[in-house]
RNA sequence: GUCCCCGUAGCUCAAUUGGAUAGAGCGUCGGCCUCCGGAGCCGAAGGUUACAGGUUCGACUCCUGUCGGGGAUACCA
């Protein structure tokens, strides 16, 4: 049950006629920032006043008139210059919770369901994953939960970099550097070593030539022409670095339909050029084959001068791929903000090449920066270790469950460190704003309290715990739920929250932003503490409220189980 | 050079896309364990939203300019 999109409903019926268009208005219908102005509030009389030429307290006045309460809204209060205040009514709140209370998805309804790839994580093969690679990874997992969720069908792809130049400055680095025992030892590390070594040793940021850059670049080319040697590089070292990859993406319980790197499409590539140049949308220049994409831009270059393909052509070849195989709907990207020119101009490039129909998205997300507020980078060596920071978050979490929770048995209390641990890593990544870059501090990464999933999980944990005690089957309350009895400004507080879950992941898919949800279930939290705290739930005056308020916390703990299986966390019964 | 993003409490971040008195967490200070789990709760202090103009009933949000930071930019992804 979407909540906002009822009462804007009921706004748009007393809105028509009054304007053209009724939905720029229609939209500034808006949950009240304070809930003294009511549930939701009305913005729209101020701006219309002005097309109508009319004054607002006037025009707010009107659409008052017109408003249809039926039994979904008490009458409304207008406040202000012309503020219109909506308050729901109890008796239709209290129907709407037993709706919920009775659906195992708790009344969310599924929307009309699209194909929709999601390409992320894409890490580069070879170069030991960190902080940075954490935000594709949940991010384009948890959009995927949603969107499943919500009755679309997701493809996931890992869109490895398993081809590109990093490698050709690998085999490069490889032959001249490798430490045998330490390549055995453990090849990733090993190669991650040679990686940054090479790096180092190409010209940073100088113009003219680079014999390192260059040798590398040879490497790739022969790589992509098929060289015998390279190839055999190439394989020896890719199943080290996919079960280096594999690995976290267990421990972060992150999955893929495919992972269909940038080699699976090599093949494709000389036909892809062949055909847009055949087409008249790509031509030669300079030695290399190129998109054009105006006067004043850089075009989008598809083979370079030394006959190697660029990520581009690798892009161009894997929008064919998948829209021959899956024809989706909307493809999304979830990649770092610093390379939205390069999807601007590759989509720019995909619409020339006929992909019209497709929405093409770049799901952005600011840099992982360091306490220089610089961008964490591979090549500078110094980087978070993905691993390490996992490890450490479970064993912080372990830390405070053995101290808080000893009587439970070990393995219990492992899974408990594992779940909280996880838990506290992603949701601290998921609870930005995705766009905006963040400062890397351990401390906030492991923090467990504050907004974070420990605090969730914990208010989820005492929830369950007051069924345990009071020996109560929730089970109940999904059959058959009691009316809910909403007289305390807590109870109902916190049933406005709970009522407002399915207009919260709308919002978050329409914007791709995770962190819509969780500041939701901050909302949620705070009001089920006022809840917990001034209303007794086992031990309420009478039968009828037990029951009312039993409901209630049966409902949050659902919102918050629900919402936090969104973002790819889990909750636990006892912590 | 051009383009993009950013500048909000001591620190790290929000602000439902133009709405009512700019909010949280951490940190600091002060309260709360005969009471359903203290990984908790309540309160206090802390702001010229970088700066200067503009747009309008209303601006952290939109426009112009300045300063500061970051990023991208014909051959790495």
């Amino acid at each position: 049950m979407n909540l906002l999109s009822q009462i804007h409903d009921r706004v748009r019926t007393a809105l028509a006629g009054l304007v053209p268009d009724v939905e720029p208005f229609v939209a500034m219908v808006k949950p009240a920032q304070d809930a003294k102005h009511g549930d939701y509030q009305a913005n729209c009389a101020m701006s219309l006043a002005k097309t109508l030429g009319k004054k607002p307290r006037d025009v707010a006045e009107e659409i008052k008139k017109r408003l249809q309460l039926g039994d979904v809204l008490q009458e409304p209060e207008i406040a202000g210059p012309g503020f219109i205040n909506l308050r729901l009514r109890d008796g239709w709140m209290a129907q709407q919770l037993q709706q919920m209370a009775r659906s195992d998805r708790l009344a969310i309804d599924t929307q009309h369901a699209k194909t929709i790839v999601i390409d992320f994580s894409s890490p580069n093969v070879a170069k030991p994953l960190h902080v940075g690679h954490l935000r594709s990874t949940i991010i384009g997992d948890s959009l995927t939960r949603l969107l499943r969720f919500l009755g679309h069908k997701v493809i996931t792809d890992n869109h490895l970099g398993d081809w590109g130049k990093q490698f050709g400055m690998l085999l490069y680095g490889y032959r001249r550097y490798v430490d045998a025992d330490a390549f055995r030892a453990d090849p990733v590390r090993e190669l991650a070593r040679i990686y940054v070594k090479v790096r180092k040793e190409m010209k940073d940021d100088v113009v003219g030539p680079d014999p390192v850059d260059d040798a590398a670049r040879l490497e790739t080319a022969k790589l992509h022409a098929g060289d015998e040697e390279n190839l055999r590089l190439w394989k020896m070292f890719m199943p080290f670095s996919l079960e280096e990859i594999d690995k976290i993406y267990r421990r972060l319980e992150v999955t893929f339909d495919h992972m269909h790197g940038e080699s699976f499409y090599n093949d494709m590539l000389p036909s892809v050029v062949a055909d847009l140049l055949a087409k008249g949308i790509a031509q030669k220049s300079e030695g290399a084959v190129i998109i054009s994409l105006g006067e004043d831009q850089p075009p989008s270059i598809i083979q370079k001068r030394d006959g190697a393909f660029t990520y581009t052509t690798s892009d161009l070849a894997t929008i064919k791929y998948r829209m021959e195989t899956w024809q989706p709907d909307a493809i999304l990207y979830v990649v770092g903000a610093p390379q939205s020119l390069h999807f601007k101009n590759f989509f720019a490039a995909a619409r020339r090449a006929g992909y019209t129909q497709v929405e093409l998205r770049h799901i952005s997300f600011g840099s992982v920066l360091g306490d220089d507020r610089r961008v964490l980078r591979t090549r500078d060596g110094g980087t978070i270790d993905l691993e390490k920071l996992l490890d450490e978050a479970i064993e912080r979490a372990r830390a405070i469950v053995d101290e808080n929770s000893g009587e439970l048995p070990e393995a219990e209390r492992k899974e408990i460190a594992e779940t909280v641990g996880i838990g506290a890593v992603k949701y601290a990544d998921l609870s930005q704003n995705r766009n905006s870059d963040y400062v890397f501090n351990w401390k906030k990464m492991l923090a467990m309290d504050g907004n974070t999933a420990t605090y969730m999980q914990y208010a989820y944990a005492r929830n369950r715990s007051i069924f345990r005690k009071g020996s109560v089957d929730a089970k109940r309350f999904r059959a058959d739920p009691p009316s809910p009895i909403l007289d305390s400004p807590f109870e109902r507080a916190l049933a406005v929250q709970v009522l407002r879950l399915e207009e919260t992941l709308v919002a978050c898919v329409e914007d791709y932003q995770p962190s819509i949800i969780t500041s939701y279930l901050w909302d949620v939290a705070k009001s089920y503490s006022g809840f917990f705290q001034k209303c007794p739930v086992l031990k309420a005056d009478t039968p009828a409220l037990r029951d009312s308020r039993l409901l209630l916390c049966d409902l949050t703990a659902r919102v918050i189980q629900l919402c936090l299986g969104q973002l790819g966390i889990r909750t636990v019964e006892r912590m």
